[in-house]
This record gives structure tokens, C-alpha cells and sequence, in this order.
DNA sequence: CATGATCGGATAGTGGAACTATCTATTATG
DNA sequence: CATAATAGATAGTTCCACTATCCGATCATG
């Protein structure tokens, strides 16, 4: 497979190949002379995983790269996610003090309840820290009573996440389908949220109208 | 309260906050003089508002502005809900004919087991069916078995959504927090699900080593 | 009431990200 | 052998979210 059948099978343009080429996404196809390469399946599986995580995941290129070098190492399955919830990148927004600390009381309590550990270095306790106190800079506090049915909801999720990794045949499958979950079941899962919001919403006010 | 105080409060830089004004993302301060003006409590608040939908929710400057706007005329929550899914633009990834055939049909049986009803308009249905697209683009396809469960889990959150904003005092007020429970609490809920991942991962492989 | 800081508003500039286009020298193909 | 495609290098483009600079008006202070 050439450059120009390569781009007609993932229907990324050639110089946008040649862009990620230049930026590591995709490894150089194998040299067939000084000037030429040729290309193969796993090109175009690469290719669809890059777009994948950026369109679908929204990473920028840099953590595209971090993730793909994360799974090509692979040496500890942990290690690879533990890459990948870097690169998911969530939340980084600046909040006060107290602010802060209430957030983190908030969720070192709820963590305890469900037998979490947070590790103080894990960016993820920051994401979740950033938008607790995000809530709370706007008022919505009420959210407290309900953290720890949203936990309890996650541990549920996390746990069919896990069922989907597991038995999968190769180790580089487990780890390429972990990532996968990871980036692409946030958009998924936010979707299907949408969907059973608006079920929820129809049937609660099933024509709540203009103003009161 | 003036530009300097605005500033200082809300920790967002001056010449930020008149761009967000020429952007239509602040109103304008109330005139003392053709050209002095006034600033409250509410556009400090507005401008977290909009600090949260930028960094937590990651929206850009347009559909900050088309969610506001929606805000704004708050006269059918469904509408605002509407334009604040729209706003939120999840997927939107090419994916071949069949795929997404094979993609719809998945989603309208889920739906129909639900009782959710699917508009074929609603561009929340587009990125579910980009974001199934995706993983069966990447050979996940064992998705399948498993998205009842996240579906019924969905359905348990949304309800859990809808709590938060029910029995709330003013109409504006339900309208506001519907909107930053959307657009947060996506962020929020992937972050727990990451940290019960992690804890499933944990207690699963305790210590899942290098190559099998 | 003078004067220096601050203001609103207009306009222009900056830096990063993700491509996209052009060029050159080589290689493949009918 | 003529035409097209290729790899690789470099430069250019577009968009976005700011950021900086000016200007003339206004405020706050002594």
C-alpha cells in the first residue's frame, strides 16, 4: 500500500499523513528504496485510532503522541492508563482556597465510602477537585447530597468498563481497548447521558412552559 | 464595582474581560457617563460562568455565546437544554455508510428498550452513532454486549441529574443549573469514573506485570 | 482645580495549534 | 521514455483566544 491508497482508506489527506509522519503519530512505512515506503493494515488502523482520539477524544496532537507511545511501550497496563488519564487532561481551572479544600474534604470523604485511594499526584483527584470547586464557585452546593449516588454510579460503570478489557486475547489488545474505552467511553457515556436526560426531563415536566 | 475590582474578583484579566464584553459573553456594565459604567455581583457571576464553561466544560467563545444566549431567553427549559446539547457538540467523526447503519440500528434497539424516544434532528443521536462508529471502526465491537448496561446506568444518572434540578426556587435558576449540571457534570462524572476505574483496576490485577 | 491614574472603546498584534501547499529530487508505471 | 506519484523539507494558512496599545474622557486625590 502507497501513500495515496493509504490516505484513500482512512480518508486522511496525504499531506496530513505526511504531518503526522513528521509528528510521530504514525510510524514511517517500510523502506523499499532511499525515497519510497510502503505502508500496510496497521497504517490504516493507527490512522483511525489518531483520529479517533482526536475528533471523538478531543486530545491535541502532543497528547495523542504521549497515549500512542504510551501503549507502544507497554510494560504495565496500569502504567499505559495511567498515561492516558494524563493525557485526557480534564479539568485545570483555578479555584480559591477554602474553595479548594472544601472540594477535597468533599471528595476524600466520598473516595473513603467506596474504598477508593486517592494518591495526592494523581492529576485525576485534580480534575475532580477543579470541578467541585467549579460547582460550588456557582452555587450549586446541593450537589454534595448527591456525589456519592454519582460514585456509586461510577464504580457501576468502571466495573462494565473492566468487563470489556477483560479476556481479551493479546496483551497489546488489552491495552490498545483500555485506552479506547478510556477516550471514546467518556464521549459515548456523555451521550447516552444526553439521551436519558431528555427522556427524564420529558416525562418529569412533560410541558413545563414559558415562565411561571 | 468597576473594571480594576470586576478584574481582582473574578481573577479574569481586564483586557479579557472587555474582549468577553465585545463578545458578547458579559453584558454590559450599567452607564454613569457616555463612557464609565457600573459592574454587580452578577457579572462576577456570569463571568464564572463563563470561566467554567471555557475550562471545565471546554466549549468555545461561539457556543459559550450560543449557550448564554439561550440562557437569556429561558422560555421552554427544553429549548435552552436544547441549544446547550447543541453547544456542547460532542462527536462528530466520519464513518462510512454501513457502519453507521450498523451503529443505528444498535442505538434505536437500545433506545426502544429504554423508552427513550430518538428524533432523528437531535445532535445528540449523531454522536452517539459517530462515537459506536468509532469503536467499531477500531474493532471494538464487543461494545455491543455492554451497552444495555451503560445505557440503564445512564438512565440511573439522568435521574439523578434531574433531582439536582428539580424543586429549585426560580425558573431562571433551574435553567442555570440545568445548564452547568450538563456542561460540569460531565467532567465531573468522568473523573469519578476514572478513579473507580482505577480502584477496579487495582483490586482486579493487583499486579499485572510486564509481558504474559 | 490640577494632575495622574483609570476608564471604555477601538484596533492591531501575538502565539499556538492543526493543518495545507509548494518544492526538489527520486522512483514507479504504462 | 514520459508521466505520475513519492519522500522529505520548508514555508504558508487559518482559526482561535487572547493581549497590547492608543485615544480621549472621567475619576480620585491632594
Amino acid at each position: 500500500m502507497r501513500m495515496a491508497e493509504l490516505s484513500a482508506e482512512s480518508g486522511v489527506p496525504v499531506a496530513t499523513i505526511k504531518y503526522y509522519l513528521r509528528e510521530g503519530l504514525l510510524p514511517p512505512g517500510e523502506r523499499t528504496s532511499p525515497n519510497q515506503a510502503r505502508y500496510d493494515r496497521e497504517h490504516v488502523r493507527r490512522l483511525k485510532l489518531v483520529r479517533a482520539l482526536l475528533d471523538v477524544g478531543g486530545l491535541s496532537i502532543a497528547r495523542v503522541r504521549e497515549v500512542l507511545d504510551g501503549i507502544e511501550e507497554h510494560d504495565d497496563i496500569h502504567k499505559v492508563l495511567g498515561t492516558t488519564q494524563r493525557a485526557l487532561e480534564l479539568t485545570r481551572i483555578a479555584v480559591d482556597e477554602p474553595t479548594r479544600d472544601w472540594a477535597m474534604d468533599l471528595l476524600v470523604k466520598v473516595a473513603e465510602e467506596r474504598g477508593w485511594q486517592l494518591r495526592p499526584d494523581n492529576p485525576v483527584v485534580e480534575s475532580a477537585v477543579g470541578t467541585l470547586g467549579a460547582f460550588a464557585a456557582l452555587g450549586r452546593t446541593e450537589l454534595v447530597e448527591r456525589l456519592a449516588g454519582y460514585a456509586e454510579l461510577a464504580d457501576q460503570v468502571a466495573t462494565l468498563d473492566l468487563a470489556g478489557v477483560r479476556g481479551l486475547p493479546e496483551r497489546e489488545t488489552v491495552v490498545e481497548a483500555a485506552v479506547v474505552g478510556t477516550v471514546l467511553g467518556d464521549a459515548l457515556f456523555a451521550a447516552l447521558r444526553r439521551l436519558a436526560q431528555e427522556h427524564a426531563s420529558a416525562t418529569t415536566w412533560p410541558t413545563l412552559p414559558g415562565r411561571p
